[in-house]
DNA sequence: AATGAGGGCAACCGCTCCATT
DNA sequence: GAATGGAGCGGTTGCCCTCAT
């Protein structure tokens, strides 16, 4: 860990306006955040939400780059973040996604709720690279002479995360978000189709995938209970647990939505109806997206207004699939 | 108790992409 | 179409902590 650096000792650089209008050079702190500096970002945010981020800086009184109070929010002081050590589960996840992403953090991230690139990042290059290596030094891996251009990727399937394995966990997955699919249906389908359908959780860094637009920035979206964090909000939606046995992401099953609604003043649906009505749209969302093939499909449902505060928009966008298949094609030729 | 090595993680850097002018 | 600036992403760095010796 970085110390905090005093700002007045602080190496300096130059920062420009939004508009390329040159500022008098000002000294811009680097480093550790201090406590003051995450309070004063957390706040702005909280206030105006995001904008631009050398205007934020600027405006919340950080001597910060705009760059910086981004990371700062992206990574640490976003209300939905899960802090706390990967689950099992997750780590399944990212080795799979990973297999088929390689290191498109960014993209792994939008499938972890509350998780960041960067946190799967150093997870990944600290404790999974370093367990695979391990797994496939004790276990040569059966997929040795296999002609794939990722020894990596051999490492993974073939030492670690057999392909049966990782499609029992899609799974998994997509029976406590689809509800409609059963686990023997989804281990008969095509891997890459059980990866294009899964829900993306968060927009905070953009990409050429679905995302659902929530007030995903609102101190709203975590709420705690006797057994923790829970997340409303995004990934509520969704229903059912993302894992085995609430380890996962710890996703309130439907049928305890209505039960926590008496509880918990978080909770966005009004009852179970809403809470199947949504649930139902967001699959005829994700079906329409994946039937049409389109390039990009961008939709916006009443169906998921209803459901929020203050009627925060909640869209899918920037779906590419054919990118994506591209991308996933590397898993065929496991198959 | 001292200390050195390794691991974990926050943050920075440089690049690319995209929107705007 | 070119130039410019902002945002986002992946790679890398470097500090602190933990643990073994």
């Amino acid at each position: 860990m970085r110390k905090p650096i005093g700002g007045a000792n602080e190496p300096h650089n130059s920062i420009l306006s939004t508009k390329g209008t040159a500022i008098p050079t000002m000294k811009m702190r680097k480093g550790l955040w201090s406590p003051e500096e995450d309070e004063k970002l957390m706040n702005y945010m909280i206030t105006n939400g995001q904008g631009c981020w050398s205007d934020i800086a600027r405006n919340a009184g950080l001597q910060r780059c705009g760059k910086s109070c981004r990371l700062r929010w992206i990574n640490y002081l976003r209300p939905d973040l899960k802090r706390g050590a990967f689950s099992p589960q997750e780590e399944e996840v990212i080795i799979h996604l990973h297999s088929i992403l390689g290191n498109r953090w960014s993209q792994i991230a939008a499938r972890l709720p509350g998780r960041t690139d960067n946190e799967i990042k150093n997870f990944w290059n600290s404790t999974v690279k370093k367990r695979l290596k391990k797994n496939t030094s004790n276990s040569p891996s059966p997929n040795t002479s296999h002609d794939s251009s990722s020894s990596e990727h051999r490492d993974i399937m073939g030492g670690l995360m057999p392909v049966h394995d990782s499609s029992n966990i899609m799974a998994m997955y997509m029976d406590a978000t689809r509800g409609s699919l059963s686990s023997s249906s989804l281990q008969a389908m095509n891997i890459n189709q059980m990866i294009e359908q899964l829900p993306l959780t968060s927009d905070h860094h953009g990409s050429n995938m679905p995302i659902l637009h929530g007030s995903c920035y609102g101190t709203n979206q975590v709420g705690m209970d006797g057994n923790g964090i829970n997340y409303h909000g995004c990934y509520e939606i969704f229903g059912g647990n993302l894992g085995q046995e609430d380890e996962m992401f710890n996703i309130p099953p439907l049928d305890n939505l209505t039960n926590n609604n008496n509880n918990n003043q978080d909770i966005k649906c009004e009852n179970l109806e809403d809470t199947i009505i949504m649930t139902n749209n967001m699959n005829i969302i994700m079906n329409q997206c994946y039937n049409n093939n389109k390039h990009k499909v961008q939709a916006i449902t009443e169906g998921f207004e209803n459901c929020w505060e203050g009627g925060d928009e909640l869209k899918v966008e920037e779906w590419d699939l054919e990118e994506l298949m591209r991308e996933s094609s590397i898993f065929a030729s496991l198959d």
